[in-house]
RNA sequence: GCGCCUGUAGCUCAGCCGGAUAGAGCAACGGACUUCUAAUCCGUAGGUCGCAGGUUCGAAUCCUGCCAGGCGCGCCA
């Protein structure tokens, strides 16, 4: 409607050019938007205002000379009118909404998609979490953008693949330390003496996953040290637990709906070589060089505030350098565009990331990181401590387990993901309007409510295909149900353009309100049995567009509540 | 100290690649169920868009400087 209102002002314009009342036809962009004011129309454009410089005349004369030259062949406005500095303000007769609403019945899953991918591949690696303890809700919250970004994203036909790095490298000082953790709670069950690791993990699953490796492994875990070599009693411990951790992580996502098509191993990259061979080509790049023991990638060529360091003098790599080579290998594998969904308490990490893809030669334009920031948990509007290593939290798991996955995944996208958010444990839970994900879903759940019944008193369901007669349908409330619908595909492009997820919700929010509105004013079942079909018409057409939309943020959509 | 993010109604937040009278929900107050689900709706009230400049016909939106809060500034992740 928009693009063909767009055309129609500037063919209007190109018209007065041609009758020689305007001295060029090449204009300034100018934007039809619908106005936040009712009375100022369906659609308004600025383009006389943006060309007033241009056209060296004042606005509302050319917004006259415009409608003066305006050609509607399918009759679509109702009335223009000229407002303000120089608004061109149109108004759209009801029936021209009607062809969106068999639009939707005909697309019904995929009316909003949009091909602005291309087929481009696009991979969004989010999570990502360290195998050193459950997941908490700060996990949750990017889990949820991530898997709904994804959706979004290949919804707009990219070719998406969701994608979960895992830190197994077993070097790393904090998988060391869970070991060295679950190994002391292993001598505390077997009732040995011990001195808990001062930086353990303190956290109760650290004694499940004691007793299940003292049940696997008894005696074994203790002979060794008495012998000297602790190490591979550690190491073991340390694996064992990362691997029941991640098993655990895997589950508390599936309860969210969150699969990964591709679990990548940190560990791989080294094992392949690939580590190593990134850091000489880098070398004989004269992109790292030595410094007080150490190798040093020189991030501060490409924008980053210093050099980083790649390797330790004590030899070990960094976490960077693995980076540095899973990136490397994200953009071998062909992908257009790398999106990794961060933790905002990372984002000191971007800049030497984005160098060090610079540095290797691909376009840092096409690597993204969306910070997700910080989740607050809410009792009784008292905040619930977090810290992993303290082992004081609530984890996904009981939140999940306790709000229920749509609330939770809902919730989650309720704001901008650079926005903090509280996650009221009690308002999650609450079967009131105040809870948003209720309020959306009431509307499958009333509108399937509807459909049951009609079917049940024999109604005549419009046929497939067919557009019954819709001149019914133009009442105030018609119309703005049949606007509100007309904008979900342009939601969906800006919620994929801009990588904002909640846009998505919002806009539901929105539908939902316009239908429950709609809902309380008219009767869809009447005793006239046109009007009964074309009400029937609109309101699945409705149900089609939230159940499309809940689906995209892995929201269910429920017949009955 | 430097960098990033946030600051909009009493509360929680949308809107931010410039548009008209700044929106929603909650809380407050007053209404609506013999009706397709009241997990709903309608109405009233509520604002120096952190502050000060600048750009513009026009600024919550862009620029600069301040103020407040959060986060980050390791040969940790």
């Amino acid at each position: 409607m928009k693009e063909r209102l767009r055309k129609i002002i500037i063919d209007a314009a190109k018209q007065a050019h041609v009758a020689g009342i305007l001295h060029t036809d090449v204009f300034a962009g100018a934007v039809v938007e619908a106005p936040n004011v009712e009375a100022h129309g369906d659609f308004a454009t600025n383009f006389a205002m943006a060309n007033a410089s241009v056209l060296k005349k004042p606005p509302r004369k050319i917004a006259g000379i415009i409608l003066e030259h305006i050609d509607d062949p399918d009759g679509i406005i109702e009335k223009f009118e000229i407002a303000g500095p120089g608004f061109i303000n149109f108004f759209i007769r009801p029936s021209a909404w009607h062809p969106i609403l068999c639009d939707i019945h005909e697309k019904k899953e995929t009316y909003g998609a949009s091909d602005i991918g291309r087929n481009k591949k696009v991979q969004v690696e989010f999570v990502s979490a360290n195998p050193t303890g459950p997941l908490h809700v700060g996990h949750g919250r990017g889990a949820v953008v991530g898997d709904s970004l994804a959706s979004i994203l290949a919804f707009c036909q990219y070719a998406v693949t969701r994608e979960y790095y895992i830190n197994d490298n077993g070097r790393q000082i904090d998988t060391l330390t869970l070991g060295r953790s679950v190994h002391a709670r292993c001598r505390e069950l077997s009732g040995r003496d011990v001195t808990f690791p001062e930086d353990g993990y303190k956290g109760d699953y650290v004694y499940d996953i004691a007793r299940d490796l003292l049940e696997k492994d008894g005696e074994n875990l203790f002979a060794p040290e008495e012998t000297g070599s602790a190490d591979a009693v550690i190491n073991r411990c340390a694996e064992f637990a990362a691997a029941g951790i991640l098993a655990g992580i895997r589950t508390d996502l599936e309860c969210l709906g969150i699969r990964f098509d591709v679990w990548f191993s940190e560990k791989g990259l080294y094992e392949s070589g690939k580590v190593r061979d990134i850091m000489e080509a880098l070398k004989l790049d004269g992109r790292v060089y030595e410094k007080d023991g150490a190798l040093w990638f020189k991030s501060s060529d490409y924008g980053d505030e210093k050099d980083r360091v790649v390797v330790r003098s004590n030899g070990q790599t960094t976490y960077f350098a693995s980076d540095i080579a899973y990136h490397r290998d994200k953009f071998d594998r062909g992908f257009d565009r790398v999106v990794d969904v961060w933790g905002a308490d990372h984002h000191g990490y971007v800049p030497r990331l984005s160098a060090a893809i610079d540095a290797m030669g691909y376009d840092r334009e096409c690597f993204k990181v969306i910070l997700v920031h910080l989740v607050n948990l809410l009792r009784d509007n008292v905040q619930i401590a977090m810290s992993t290593r303290a082992g004081e939290f609530t984890t996904l798991k009981d939140v999940v387990d306790e709000v229920g996955s749509d609330a939770a995944r809902f919730i989650f996208l309720t704001r901008h993901h650079e926005s903090p958010l509280d996650f009221d444990l009690d308002l999650a839970k609450k079967k009131t309007n105040d809870n948003p994900v209720y309020y959306v879903q009431y509307v499958h759940a009333r509108i399937s409510s509807i459909l049951k019944k009609a079917e049940a008193d024999g109604c005549a369901a419009p046929k497939a295909g067919i557009a019954p007669d819709l001149s019914g349908l133009n009442t105030v409330e018609d119309v703005r149900l049949m606007k509100h619908l007309s904008r979900y595909p342009g939601i969906i492009e800006t919620a994929a353009l801009m990588m904002e997820p909640h846009r998505v919700a919002y806009f539901l929010m929105e539908l939902a309100a316009a239908f429950h509105a709609y809902y309380n004013k008219h009767r869809v079942l009447t005793d006239d049995p046109d009007m009964t079909v074309a009400r029937l018409y609109l309101v699945s057409a409705v149900a089609v567009v939230i159940k499309n939309g809940l689906n995209l943020l892995g929201v269910f959509a429920p017949e009955s509540m």
